[in-house]
DNA sequence: GCAAATACCTTGACAGGCGAAGTATCTGCA
DNA sequence: TGCAGATACTTCGCCTGTCAAGGTATTTGC
């Protein structure tokens, strides 16, 4: 991985919730999603990833059921809730906010 | 203050890092104009703030020396090292590639 | 038959942010 | 003179999020 992802730290919530708006998935397929769409440079760890599952699920922000697969290994989906939604369109806004005060504080 | 600092976490660094670009100064004084830059949206912590500093200077990116003020409480000024320079360009370049990769994952 | 991929989970360590509390000096004002 | 408030720095200990390391179980390909 190519970028410090403590610079990504604090944008793992938006990025499984934004993934979950585009429907239902499991946290392997997330993760795959988000090395296609940056194209390898950035990847969650899966400690990281599964924790982020467990807060935003105790958080109400998704919901979690196993997949009936009768085929390959298991799979939990997650589901994103109205909560999470709400959640989701907060934290846009506070990346948006936030990228303009880091661009003028770093100049 | 009314943004999430945990967004600009990993940008502690680079934000003081930037200040001392513009010239020596100390905590306090950096601390202000960080407020002033934001209009008050955000300041770092006075906890933040010196930690950051041993960091620097232990990494040497900065210098401290006291200043010679014969009036007012007494303060310990910083300047930006060669190293810090290289470091502080580098911490740009991080953010840019960072931010186009925030950009396309949290849509 | 076995390596590699798929898929999930847990533990413990570590780093950075920060609340809280403390020290010391100076300024303004009553 | 006395005292609040601003200036300025420091330390301690907690909390949270990340992640290395290790583990389990299944399926696919050779």
């Amino acid at each position: 991985m190519s970028i410090a992802a403590d610079l990504i730290r604090g944008h793992t919530d938006t990025i499984i919730l934004a993934q979950l708006m585009h429907g239902d998935s499991y946290g392997y397929s997330i993760n795959r999603k988000i090395q296609e769409i940056t194209q390898g440079q950035y990847e969650l760890k899966e400690a990281t990833l599964y924790t982020a599952f467990r807060r935003l699920e105790q958080s109400g922000f998704i919901l979690s059921y196993w997949g009936d697969e009768n085929t390959g290994a298991r799979r939990r989906y997650y589901s994103i809730t109205k909560a999470g939604r709400a959640y989701y369109a907060s934290l846009l806004d506070a990346w948006e906010r936030s990228e303009r005060i880091i661009e003028q504080l770093i100049r």
